[in-house]
Formats: C-alpha cells, structure tokens, sequence
DNA sequence: TTTGGATATGTTATATTGTAACGAATAAAA
DNA sequence: TTTTATTCGTTACAATATAACATATCCAAA
C-alpha cells in the first residue's frame, strides 16, 4: 500500500502520481462523477510532489489547451478544486490557504496533518488515538462535529536529522 | 473564573470585556508591550460577542480618531492584530480566516477550537486528553511540533437542542 | 430524432484577505 | 540632547476566492 510509504524521504514519486489517478476513476466510477480533462490536471499538478499546493500555482502551471488560450481562469481551478474535495481526492491545508492530494482516499477517514516548514513535506495520519480522544471530548462539550481540522506544523524527521548535522 | 462560564448562553458579556482588557493590561505589563489605544481597540472589537471577527469587519468598524480621519487602514489593524497574537490575546481560527478573544491568556495552553455553524459561537478548550493523544501521535511520527491547529466546526449544545425544537 | 435536464465549462467582473516599503511621530534610554 | 526602538501613517499592491450569467456537452426520455 503506496500510502504507507516513507514518502518524505526519495521515492519512485512516479508511483505515487500514477497510484493517485487510478484512485480518482476509481472513485468517480464508484461516487458518480467524471474525471474531465481539467480535474486531471489540477490533480496531476497537485500531486507533483507531496508539498502543500496554492491555487495560483495551479492556475500559472496549468497547460492551456486549444480552447482556453493562456492560463487557465481562477473560476476554473477553483471549481476542479471544489469536485476533487468533494470526492475526497485532496485536502485543504487551512493553515496554509493549500491543498495537498490525498494519500488514502477510497476509505474515507479523519485526519492529522504534520507540514514540515522546513522541507514543506505533509505527511498525512489517520491518527485513531487523536480521533478517539476528540470524539470524547466533544461528548463532554456536548458537541456535534460536521468536519475536523487538525494540523500541525513543525519539523519532520528528516529535517530534525539534518538541523543535526548543521 | 469567567473563562469557565457558559458563554454560549445569556449572560453578562460586559464582564467577558472587561476581563478582557484587565488580562490585557496584566500581561503587557508582564511580557513587554503597550496596550495603545489602537490595540484596545481591536481587542474590544473582538470581544463584542463570542463569534470569530474577520480582520475586514474591524476595519469597517474601527472609530475613526482626529488623527485619522476615516475608515482605520488594513495595514494599522493587522499589526495591531499581529501584536494582540504574540502576546496570546487572541487566537487566529485558520479555517475561518477570522480572530477570537482568548479566555485564558494568563495561562500558555494548547487549545481547541469548537465552532457552531448555527450561533456562530466559539468554544476554546485546553483538552488535554486530546493534547497528551497528540504528543503520543507526534512521537510515532518522529515529528517536533511548533504550532497545532484543531478546529471542529458543528452544532454546540444549545442548537443541537434548538434544532430538536424547529 | 428531438428535446429537455443535468453537468461542465467559459467569461467577465469583483469581493475578500493580507503585505511590502518607506517615512514620520513618539517615547524611552544613553 | 542625541540615539535607538517602537509605533503609526500612507500608498500601493499581492494573494486568495466568489458571483453571475452565458455556452457547450452529453445522455436519456419522449
């Protein structure tokens, strides 16, 4: 299973993208909902790397087709932004205004984000402890949770490593 | 201790305020740093109800001195903004793009974020249970963490009991 | 085959959120 | 008093995101 992999260090990345858009037609051939030439870009493009994406980095990188002379309009990302959360296919990074692809994305799941400042990589858990501990919190405050945001910044192992070695 | 009101029901919210801004005064005194008018300002504009403030509201909002006459400027509430943050005055809630008064400044802690999609209200709370399951969670992933950002955005009890009502 | 609805995209304009850069004012310290 | 640090004013602009309405495309039902 390609999201277990320790992506923050090298890796056939490769594999990764590729892995990714087969989840998508995956998904849409299972939820309903087609993976147009658009929403595979924007995806292709966000999975580059394992970096936190912005928009406007999407929308200067994306490839102008025959149609759409020059660089692809907000409207038009944001909309291929809007269908792939909706499919689960990437999160947005809230402390960032980013996205970042989904490493899991057939089973749906709650999260933890660790972004590293230092080498900008995200690592995605599902931490069960964290979510089992937040379910029982928010029975205490008596609360019904829709959506989780849990993210954490700091330095990933790697980057501990090498602050070492400096 | 007022930051262990239900704040999320009726209540003397002129008291909320006015602790407010003695916390203010007191840790300013503490750490280095003056309550100018401007700052006082802005933390009382935050901490008009328990809902988080956009930066853009408080500049519509701002009272216009003799020096500067007209609407305050982006640039004077952000640094005022900037300052209240550093000192723990206010949180910043990420996936809201909006600030909200702390209840507990006195005190470093790491906290929750409860958000009512209903009320609006905000509910800050220093679970630890969620915290300790964090710190376990960053071990595992050999992460050192700076900063941790958990907002949950839901129903808080008094709308869960209103929508039984409606 | 046509028509009608659902989905996807194009297009223009604008709203919202946030910073950079530089100079003036103020106040505390040397 | 000169220096130094902090705060604030001012202008301009960068970065992020959405509204509103027009077209196009596709597939299914009539």
């Amino acid at each position: 299973m390609s999201h277990l992999i320790e992506f923050n260090t090298p890796h056939n990345h490769d594999a990764c993208i590729h892995e990714a858009l087969q989840n998508a037609q995956q998904i849409c051939q299972e939820k309903g909902g087609v993976l147009t030439d658009i929403r595979r870009q924007v995806l292709e493009l966000i999975w580059r790397n394992h970096h936190p994406v912005k928009a406007y980095d999407i929308i200067e990188k994306f490839k102008p087709s025959e149609r759409t002379q020059g660089a692809a309009k907000p409207t038009t990302i944001y909309r291929a932004l809007e269908f792939l959360l909706e499919k689960g296919l990437i999160h947005r990074v809230e402390s960032l205004n980013a996205f970042i692809g989904c490493n899991n994305p057939l089973h749906v799941h709650e999260l933890l984000l660790l972004i590293c400042k230092k080498c900008e990589n995200v690592q995605e858990r599902s931490a069960e402890i964290v979510m089992d501990s937040v379910k029982t919190e928010l029975i205490n405050a008596h609360f019904i949770a829709h959506s989780k945001t849990i993210e954490i910044h700091g330095l990933c192992e790697n980057c501990i490593q090498d602050n070492q070695v400096d």
